[in-house]
DNA sequence: TATGAATGAGCCTTCATTCAT
DNA sequence: GATGAATGAAGGCTCATTCAT
């Protein structure tokens, strides 16, 4: 089917994307660079993409609607904070391993000024965030004091940034394991009570 | 005296430095930018740097290096650990409140993959880091499991991190005030125990 | 046909900018005023070439290989050295009237420490000056004490020199005709014995 | 003396401006490379010169002059064309020997198309090959049909050619010695008869 | 007289984007 | 739909030149 080339070719693109805004930054990722990478004509993005922004955008919104889900899905199923964190944790350090370019990608963007998340994803984490600081009031895993940013902070971000002063070799170490990830967990857990 | 015009000219151009790169990013504040923004001409910037990477590297070491001097002295003056939080985020909402362009800057540069921290400035991090473990575990504030990444992660990036969600108005707040600051202080100090 | 089109362009290109190096020297011919002469995109010289220098030694490698063939052929051919001469001079002197900027190209560019001809074409000039000897040693239109210089400077050298010494007006004079060129070629035939 | 100091500093103005032109070419030597390298300040040149083009056209003036100076008085002394030939062929070899850089300048210049030799100059030469050619059709060692161009050419082009071939190891040698120069007398005396 | 800080025009080059095919 | 040749604005950077000291 048409379609289903189409959808490949895409994806090619939006790998080449990710890993070359991550080695090279935005600048240094040239469309041309990316399309050739993926091996698709140079033109082939503004098909899609209304420019390279856009197509950067839409990535950042890909991936962060990844998390969202997952975050979703994990406070929509009973779960309790503890075990949401874990498993949350779970997932970006396996996304870590599997797919640095991808962990590398989000640090990035993230704290770009250029690319903010956008409103409608922002209000989602919001709301996520209110029902979790909800649920965890109610089952006493997280103090009064605790606001948006520290649930957000500690469940999406903190994690996010460990890893990713690892890859960094920030303190001199560039790899981890699971006792790493379990030590994340309980941090971020405790520093939410 | 000529002199003292040097230095004010190059005050200039760092700050249309900071602010554009802040506003525009890397790619996006470009030197011609820069220096018109700074009434300098535009090869001004070469007689001090080798290149536009240079001159933005040197900006990062000096904000960088402003905070590791904030830090080191207040560790070696025997300050609890309680104390050094509370100055340090003191000094940080500071910055923020006077300079909201620093903050991003830092914010922004210290996430990008382009700019790492040199590796003289890691190494003083490091070594701060590891004495404030020391002494943490001494008076029984910091607790056994606490790692080196948790401890920058919570003095330096956390509430760099939260000043910039706030900038951002990420979660629709834009300000800020002492009620929190001063929860981050407690935040901060309960993470590490 | 598109193809066609491109060899179009790219032929204006190399004749701009065989022209303005010619008149204005190497520095002094832009990229953007040959690409504005040729009626040419700025950028479109780097789709073929990684940059001026690539651009400008592959012209210069151009005009040497033509002359090269030419002296090859007849090297080849069973011509005596006064039959080559003879020939060679007649080709250097129609190339003179007929696009006297290549003339004056060649003239400038090997005469230039930044570009040199290749290794692979001095390696053939070689050859060929060595052949000629040999050629000229057996039938006695060479004397003994002739080196690869000699030749060199006898065939390609000396007419390209005079052309140019006209084309400057050195001495007042700047045409030339037949008479010129015979004598010329007498001079050269003589000059090797 | 003031002036004495003057002229120190303004000769070693030159040395460099020589040297930087031979090994970068003409763009390649600016002329704050040249001041760095005379140990001058920027703006000194400018007290003396118009800009750099009128810089470097007194430099291969006052290359060229010396030539000429030593060619008019060998003509003016009673030589020969053959002692004439062998003792300035014997002062081109010497430069080359003590100054390479001089008679890399002088190879490269004579061949550019942005600077030419003065007006006045070329009138000097061509008076001194006009009195040679007659002085040598008296003593028979130059023939009838030898033009200005030759004389000039076989005197003092070949011989500079000569050498910039060797320096730039065109056909593989690089040096010279008492026979080639030897050798290069007899060519150019034969040449002309 | 000599300096060298400062300028800004202009250079080479890149690359996002368009559009005829 | 898909291509990739072509564009040209804009970028980083250099450097000849000026001029206050």
């Amino acid at each position: 089917m048409a379609r289903n080339i189409d959808e490949t070719k895409m994806e090619r693109v939006k790998e080449a994307g990710v890993t070359l805004i991550v080695n090279k930054g935005y600048g240094g990722a040239s469309v041309s660079a990316i399309a050739r990478q993926a091996n698709v004509a140079e033109g082939y993005l503004y098909r899609f993409y209304n420019g390279k922004q856009d197509f950067v955008a839409d990535l950042l919104h890909t991936k962060v609607g990844f998390l969202i889900d997952k975050l979703d899905h994990l406070l929509n199923n009973g779960y309790s904070i503890r075990e949401i964190i874990t498993i949350l944790i779970g997932e970006i350090f396996s996304m870590a391993s599997e797919r640095p370019e991808d962990i590398k990608f989000l640090y990035v963007l993230m704290h770009d000024y250029n690319f903010q998340i956008s409103h409608e994803q922002r209000k989602k984490i919001k709301v996520i965030c209110e029902k979790a600081i909800r649920k965890g009031l109610e089952t006493d895993e997280i103090r009064e004091s605790i606001t948006l940013e520290d649930i957000y902070g500690m469940t999406v971000l903190y994690p996010i940034i460990f890893l990713n002063l690892r890859l960094k070799e920030f303190f001199g170490m560039s790899y981890w394991d699971h006792t790493d990830q379990a030590r994340i967990v309980n941090f971020c857990v405790h520093a939410l009570k």
